[in-house]
Order: structure tokens, then sequence, then C-alpha cells
DNA sequence: GTAACTGCAAAATATTTGCATCCTT
DNA sequence: AAGGATGCAAATATTTTGCAGTTAC
């Protein structure tokens, strides 16, 4: 069974093409998809909204996770690592090439804990990191 | 001359009463703020689109930076220490309360390098911490 | 007086919701 | 067959742009 069909199961969502179509988008794609990334990849074979839907979905069920950004867009990536369903560990940094605009999951570099000032506790943290990526070096 | 004044002038922005406004809502705020709050806060004086221009060049300037978010809000904040044009240094930690939702700049707790794989350079770094602050603790 | 800032109107974009229909199980 | 997923239309919400009038310096 291949890995798109295994994640719906595991996760009891029916297997749609919709869905298999942008679980498959978000496995071939090294880094992070926007919405517009998606859509526009897409475009032809399901309408906006079902994206909306399905990306939606998938969050909730811990299958892919939001990527903090500065500006005002949603970026989306798989979970790696021990998601599980309204508990995400997404744990690894995010790096933005500011010359080609990917965003990679850097899933081996996990992000360092912090020293909070007295009274604050800590549950998740998200670290994302700016500069030049790998293929734009 | 006011605290106000001097961040106007410093960057040679005209003084009008849109901007002082703003940035006394940003100076009295611990934290940090979204467009709607200042909207919310100021609708009765300005439009909002003023509000999204001034934002726009108070971000310009250096004197407020954006905080990442998972959500697609975005989110402003006084730089307070050597933001200059064009060059932010937000190099503090955010934290976000999972309880009352208020985000709160930790100024004095600096983000951590990390050790990022072959190739990649790093040029900024934010980190986004989730958890219960001080007042709900 | 001049350049910059603001308000208003409107366009462009993005997101959400309701409902009828179709597909998966 | 039944519940869930999708498409379409439309309602909301958000952000941007143009232009005319006003204000700061």
């Amino acid at each position: 069974m291949n890995e798109v069909l295994q994640i719906l199961k595991k996760n009891s969502l029916s297997v749609t093409e919709g869905r298999k179509k942008i679980l498959e988008l978000f496995i071939a794609s090294e880094g992070a998809l926007a919405h517009a990334d998606i859509e526009k990849q897409t475009s032809n074979n399901f309408d906006r909204v079902t994206v909306y839907r399905t990306l939606q979905t998938f969050v909730e069920k811990g299958i892919i996770h939001q990527i903090p950004t500065t500006d005002n867009s949603v970026l989306y990536a798989l979970c790696r690592h021990n998601c599980e369903q309204g508990h995400h560990h997404d744990n690894h940094v995010h790096f933005i090439c500011s010359n080609c605009d990917k965003t990679i999951c850097l899933d081996d570099v996990t992000v360092p804990q912090v020293k909070l000032p007295e009274g604050f506790t800590p549950l998740q943290s998200a670290m994302v990191v700016t500069g030049i990526c790998l293929d734009c070096a």
C-alpha cells in the first residue's frame, strides 16, 4: 500500500481524489506549501473550497502542520514525526530562503529549549530561520 | 519631548494624530497587537486604510516588527532594541499565551543559535513559544 | 507653498457557509 | 443505503489602490 493511502487510512479519512492529490503534492515537495501553491497545482481538478476544507481536515488530524510566517500567509508542511490528532510535535526548525522564497523543514534540527522568565510555562516552541538555502548558496 | 514624538522625529515622519495614537497604543500595550486590535481601538478616529498604511510605514522604518504566528493573523510589536530602517534586530523570543491569547515580547530572552545543515546560511531567526503566561499561571 | 498624509469609494483577494449532488465505504 | 466529501453560489472578511481633499512643516 502506498504512503498516501496509509496516511489516509490511519486517520480514518475516506480516500478521495482531492485528498490523494494534495497529499502527493506535499510528499513530492521538499518544503512547505501555501494554500495558493496547492490551489495553483490543482485548480483544474478541484474547487478552491475543497482545498480549504482538505487542508483544514489534515491539520485537525495532525497530518500536516502550519508554519509561522511573518507575512500574512499560512504555510503547511507534512508532519514527519510523532504527530497525533490534536497534539502536534512540530519541534523542528523551519528555514525560509530569502532568495528563492522556499520554506524547508529542517527535520533534523530541533528547536532548542529556552529559559523563560519566572512564571511562564512553555508548551510548544516554533522557530523560523531566514537566510540562504542550499540550492541558492 | 515625549517618547512618541521622539520616535517619529528620529524616523523623519511627520507627526499626525493617527501616528501618535497608534504609537501610544503600542507603548501602552505590554504585548503585541493585531491589525484588528488597533482598528478596534481607533475606529472612531481613523479610517481602516490609515491603520494599514501607518503599520506599513512603521514596519518599513523599523519602528515595529511583525511577529510570526501559525494562524494567518499578523501581529506587530514595538522594536525595543537596535532596529534600523530595513534591518530589524528582532532577536528576542515571542510568547503566546494559550489561555488569554496575548502575545508578549520576551525582550530579555534572545533566540538561541542553531546549527544548520551544511550549505544553509542563516540571516535572521525568530522563535515563538506557546504556553501559559505569568498572568494566567 | 509643497510634499506628505488621510478619508472615501471601489477594486481585488481571501476565507467561510449553505445546500444540493455525488462518491466512498 | 448512509454518511461524508465535493462543487457551486453567495456571503463575509481582508487588503490594496486611486484620487481628491486636508494637514504638517
